[in-house]
DNA sequence: GTGAAAGCGCTAACAA
DNA sequence: TTGTTAGCGCTTTCAC
């Protein structure tokens, strides 16, 4: 018994047949309360569980949501597919996570082993390294609905979830000068990524909108990475005209700032402001806590989910393209913080 | 076309038996090199991905590993997670990650989810607010290799992966003594947690192995928080004999005593020397770094995940209860690093 | 080396 | 309200 336990079991145990155990089973109004209760009853004592293959082949359809993100480990995805997953449960239906590891080859690989696994829907957060999107095509192509979240492809008429990245570019670089800052920085991510295209125009924009001059000499261009801030503090504090707050693309950035400000004896914030973007875990542990946008995570998977339920209760025609853009949410802390108290 | 293709269009277009078409594309040895060739030519020409679904029901295996965690958010599951999948994916398993936040209604239902799925594998790691382990032997009873992880229960007769954590607390607290700290005090966990137990008792053994006495007074009874490590240091400060270092039985709580120390302008780790256990990543990342305990994450991945593949190989009665203890590993940084240079 | 036939466990159209 | 029957797509035993 235990697993073993079928439908075909439970018909014979009551004398009755597979169909009338499976309509009960699936409380079809069909069927008498009374040979509900007793079909009910003797399933749990013959520990039945149904057997969710037999019922996905069936019906055409697994009850599975698939989802492909660059990785795990770091708590930006962590955290959106929470956010899939709250609403998924009560919808019935299972995540099952892939890991890209940045690589298109793994990511394929990801959507063939879905499209294989006959998945209701895909989720997916784009590889840093691809650069040739056949294989989305394809599950597109193949009728299973995919929505793209954060790192999206506005080119392949594949609907989006992502955030504004312009807008909580604006934001930081705005609240740098209400706090009084003039000559303010901007430490940017690889420019031919979208979202750090995005940022840097952000920057420039709130720049411009408060009668500031946008120069390229307070502007380092580096990677995502610690180095990359602690080379760009080395270059700004160089300069004849050294700024005094930087904007950087991303929180890992700003830490490598923070930390070779600390280690010249740039006090921070009095003498000199930093803020970031991602909002990551760390910021409010360091000394001074770091002021960031955040990305609001959770909300990116909740609104990713809904829109893919949208796809696949709808016949394809007929939901026109749509990109959902999220309002990032500005966090201010220590290191930018000099006016208040 | 696309994902309709089924193994009788295939064979259809070759004139041939959905029987031929299944053992050529499961490259078995009684089909021609010659047929192979054209059934798996024709397979991708019309763009046929093998229905697992239809698959798993007959084969009587999903190819699924089931993992239950506390949350995804925390790093270290994250990581141990990321150690499965590395062996998992080159077995040709997928796998299928449920979150239990804790409690134990949503782990009992992962269980469940797990056995409807027909999962050939499930690994777990137990909620806090687990009291009551019946589902555990349901997975059992059914028949359903389980596996322990991290957090495990010696009472089920079900393998586990475990971290030495005695040898991790003993190792601890000798470093603090080899660098010539006297007075060396203990932040606790929930004393009726074995981890905290075993901690604690590493602790003990390491004092009185180099001859220092182990009193109660320097032993802080804390939940595993930021708070709990500000409490301590509250409390140790105010002692007629303050200890000068303090062995915390978790990162967080560490943080929260470097907190405090700071605020104190108690000089770390001059005048007071701290050590934490997990490594998590905040802690090369706040002034100063944190000395702690790495939990060897990706191998318990690997491990737990071998373990299991033996008990699914395996007669049920064959393999006798097995318990692996992985060996922690030291990771000695600012916090309590006063004698090097 | 290939074909015929049965069945994994479930559900749904059709009948009664 | 319940039973009969067929079939989802795949694999495998048995036969040739």
């Amino acid at each position: 018994m235990g697993l073993k336990t079928t439908i075909s079991d439970i018909a014979k145990a009551l004398n009755t047949t597979p169909a009338t155990v499976s309509r009960a089973l699936n409380d079809h109004n069909s069927i008498s309360e009374k040979t509900k209760q007793k079909i009910r009853e003797t399933a749990s004592r013959l520990n039945y569980k149904r057997n969710k293959i037999a019922s996905s082949l069936r019906l055409g359809q697994s009850g599975i949501i698939g989802v492909i993100i660059p990785s795990a480990e770091i708590k930006f995805f962590g955290s959106v597919v929470h956010g899939i997953e709250s609403l998924a449960n009560k919808n019935g239906l299972n995540v099952l996570i892939y890991q890209s590891n940045e690589s298109q080859e793994s990511e394929a690989k990801g959507i063939e082993t879905f499209l294989s696994a006959r998945v209701d829907g895909i989720l997916v957060s784009i590889a840093k390294n691809t650069t040739e999107f056949s294989h989305f095509l394809a599950a597109k192509a193949a009728g299973i609905p995919i929505i793209f979240f954060d790192r999206s492809n506005d080119e392949l008429g594949i609907h989006s979830v992502v955030i504004d990245d312009y807008r909580g570019a604006f934001a930081a670089t705005e609240h740098l000068i209400e706090q009084g800052y003039t000559r303010i920085a901007h430490i940017s991510g690889p420019i031919h990524l979208k979202i750090s295209a995005d940022r840097f125009r952000g920057y420039q924009d709130a720049l411009r909108a408060h009668g500031l001059e946008a120069s390229n000499r307070l502007v380092f261009r580096g990677d995502v990475s610690i180095e990359a801030g602690r080379e760009a503090i080395d270059y700004f504090l160089g300069l004849e005209e050294p700024p005094d707050a930087v904007f950087a693309v991303e929180d890992f950035t700003a830490l490598g700032a923070i930390k070779a400000l600390k280690e010249k004896n740039v006090r921070i914030p009095q003498d000199f402001g930093v803020i970031g973007f991602a909002n990551e875990s760390f910021g409010e542990h360091i000394t001074p806590t770091l002021s960031t946008i955040d990305q609001q995570t959770v909300q990116m998977g909740r609104e990713s989910f809904r829109l893919l339920m949208q796809l696949m209760n709808t016949e394809r025609t007929t939901l026109q393209h749509n990109k959902i853009v999220l309002a990032p949410v500005p966090v201010f802390r220590n290191s930018s913080l000099r006016k208040t108290e």
